[in-house]
DNA sequence: TACTAATTTCAGTAATAACAGAAATTATAG
DNA sequence: CTATAATTTCTGTTATTACTGAAATTAGTA
């Protein structure tokens, strides 16, 4: 596939923002074509198109699935994989949260609790730096509650919350200070 | 400056998560070091208790200052600068939130921007594609502007809006369905 | 001003992750 | 069942980043 002036600009910076986000370049830039293209893909003209080996685009293709965020499309008459993204930008960033609220927050979480748990005997930690454990899992878990009450909040409602919900609260905060 | 068993559980997740944000390991260990304990630490002892060099930590204490999310803490009768963690995990979110969004969210923003007015009169990119790259533009400014919005209002009514109105929320659309 | 402590910079090294290309495996068609 | 297409796995290479230790710089002290 022949990208254009744009659709590579746009992909490059996916790959670079990827790089900040603990992605690799090839799998945040196949990512960034499949999301714009149309048609689903095949995995060597991804390679073509991206200039990176078939391998490469093999190896991310599954990095990808693993996040739930491309998908296996069967093509009538061709017997190769075909990928496709999801479109919705509501759908991939939910997608992206779960993931990263599975493998990251989770672990972190039971961190926290196996600290709070052994240092309860532990006359070594000072009281201070119990606490602030105590508060770093009571804060974490707090949002990770939230998220998981908001995530399945339909779109349109959310975006009205956000367009409108947002403006209310903090103009009642400043009349209460 | 002696670890617990506790606080060395504590740091070394906390590194290890700092790999996946794009953080390296020694820049979030010496986060999670000067945010758990209660007197600033100058530089050689930051180094002595992690096992990095000092030179590791000079590095390191830039790059946390650059975020803001250490400051300089004079102690008297000490010509050497010791260093300070703020302990209000909503002030350090808001501050991680914010770097981010200048160093991440504001250039993706430039680059969605630059390709809404530079595929306008391209006759390459399709119709969908200039389409869905205006989509990402508008869902990525809503985002932000939400945040813009709600960054300033009081932790105390976030935690009470987490709180209720999530339920509030997720209750009446259940209905609405 | 000279001396010493403290910090930063820098160059080289080590560790890690990304990637290509070949080989092996799996799946499909005849 | 064989031949071939498609995909995956694996090994070695390259690129990138993290880190150390030494040297240079800066700042504070006598």
């Amino acid at each position: 596939m022949n990208l254009t002036n744009t659709m590579e600009k746009f992909i490059l910076h996916w790959g670079e923002m990827g790089t900040r986000w603990g992605v690799n370049r090839t799998v945040a830039q196949i990512h960034a074509l499949l999301y714009l293209t149309e048609a689903p893909m095949d995995a060597e003209s991804i390679a073509k198109t991206l200039g990176v080996a078939r391998s490469n685009v093999s190896t991310s293709i599954k990095e990808l699935q693993s996040w739930g965020l491309i998908k296996t499309v069967p093509v009538m008459g061709d017997r190769r994989d075909h990928f496709d993204s999801h479109k919705d930008l509501w759908e991939i960033t939910r997608i992206i949260m779960d993931e990263r609220k599975k493998r990251e927050i989770e672990p972190t979480l039971t961190m926290l609790r196996q600290c709070v748990v052994e240092s309860s005997d532990d006359k070594q930690t000072s009281k201070v730096i119990k606490q602030r454990i105590e508060d770093t899992l009571t804060f974490m878990n707090m949002m990770s509650d939230w998220y998981e009450q908001m995530k399945d909040v339909p779109p349109p409602v959310l975006t009205k919350l956000m367009k409108t919900g947002a403006k209310i609260t903090s103009f009642l905060c400043q009349k209460k200070k």
